[in-house]
DNA sequence: ATAATGTCCGACCCCACAAGTCCTATATTC
DNA sequence: GAATATAGGACTTGTGGGGTCGGACATTAT
């Protein structure tokens, strides 16, 4: 209920290993599913989105892995759950499909109110950011 | 992802409505149900729930129906959420369940910033009212 | 008293989606 | 060219939200 994905978690905690690293210190998925006891191929997943979204840079063949394409300090949770979701956060549905996703739309009664909650929930998942979970 | 459920929604969708008649005007599922086009079954269920929670009470038989138990600006979210979801609306189960609820509990590195999330998220729900809603 | 109309409540079904797995292709290094 | 990394499509599985059904109990009106 309202829980983050075990997807988004995975990804912070990787985000999080990449960014206590050197800066340019490259960071195998098989290094942080090993560390972190995560599911290999899922993680592997997750990274290639962060890679998609700009927030991780990847290099590919035998010494390859993901280095941050970022500062900490610029990686925002909000777009992280964007990138990895392919939505943001949301407290209805209504808010991200407009009518045509919820029948009651037009006469529902608590959209207004709840998009006051959607609004701080917006700014909450904006301020923070990766730099803050290290 | 992130989202209020179904049941939370229909639940404050009903609590509005009966916040906005006379006081002491009894309620029925079946008004709401029509009034709104929500299934019935479950709506009943969500009524009991809010009824056990002592948000509302109710009056059986014939004639009867619910009514609200509180003031509109005594109802928080964060209760509605808490009684019909048997759960505070959590970031992660971590906070719920403990130790035994996920096995990286103890070398989750996220855990004590998504804590921030919580609570921050806590404040959200804990200042939001049926009031606010009408 | 009994029919009508309401709540109460346990048991059940369904299915979308999160979570996880498998397999193959491609890039890079040594 | 062998080893090891990412890239990515296809697939399986498990769970929980959402919804349904059926019957018990309470109250009122006739």
């Amino acid at each position: 209920m309202l829980q983050l994905s075990k997807k988004v978690e995975y990804g912070l905690i990787a985000l999080r290993h990449m960014a206590m690293k050197p800066n340019g210190n490259v960071v195998t998925t098989k290094e942080l599913a090993n560390e972190y006891d995560l599911p290999y191929e899922l993680l592997a997943k997750i990274m290639q989105k962060l890679v998609k979204g700009g927030v991780v840079r990847s290099l590919q063949g035998v010494k390859g892995g993901y280095t941050l394409a970022q500062k900490p300090s610029e990686l925002k949770v909000a777009s992280i759950i964007r990138i990895i979701e392919d939505s943001k956060p949301m407290v209805a549905e209504c808010y991200t499909d407009g009518p045509d996703g919820c029948y009651l739309f037009y006469n529902c009664t608590i959209r207004r109110p709840l998009g006051k909650l959607q609004r701080n929930l917006n700014v909450l998942f904006d301020r923070m950011t990766v730099q803050e979970i290290i």
